[in-house]
DNA sequence: GCCAACGTTGGC
DNA sequence: GCCAACGTTGGC
């Protein structure tokens, strides 16, 4: 099984909206980058377990835990012209855009900080993707020593 | 195939 | 709102 982050932006998709939408689980859609597109398409499993972290929030962190339930697929809003993430290079005969379905497993009991995250990075978490400088893929790795090691972090006092 | 210009991301 | 870092585009 591996681990993964994904970043959403909580004015456009919170965990409200995954823990409101059926059966806890939501298409992971509109991702544009080559990157972060590969991972979905290839190397997502069902049964993987992903962290949903908040970006472009005051304080920017992992708020909960989803899995995968779906693996890769084309991702349906690329060929929507009327959609914001439609695609005119996309098409359905050779789909440039993938996404997977998450579910909902559980949120933290308090949110893991990136100034948390940050205070490890040396140590703890040294090579995490998310705290490379300058990383901007909205679908990263997490190795299973730092996806245990986070939930630690969880269980301890939440910073301020 | 290089690289400058441009657009986007995301922390601060 | 600023801006650094990065990805993409397009002229040559």
């Amino acid at each position: 099984m591996h681990y993964w982050l994904m970043k959403t932006e909580p004015g456009t998709f919170g965990v409200e909206q995954l823990a409101a939408a059926q059966h806890h689980t939501t298409g992971w859609d509109g991702v544009r980058n080559y990157q972060a597109r590969n991972m979905l398409r290839d190397q997502m499993k069902k049964g993987d377990q992903a962290f949903m972290y908040y970006s472009s929030t005051e304080v920017p962190g992992i708020v909960a835990i989803m899995e995968v339930v779906r693996e890769g697929y084309p991702d349906p809003t690329a060929f929507d012209r009327r959609h914001e993430h439609y695609d005119a290079q996309s098409d359905r005969r050779n789909p440039r855009w993938f996404m997977v379905d998450v579910q909902l497993k559980r949120r933290l009991a308090h949110t893991v900080t990136l100034p948390e995250l940050r205070a490890h990075a040396a140590r703890e978490l040294k090579g995490m993707v998310l705290l490379r400088p300058g990383n901007r893929l909205s679908v990263t790795p997490v190795e299973s020593a730092h996806w245990k090691f986070i939930l630690a972090l969880e269980s301890r006092a939440p910073s301020t």
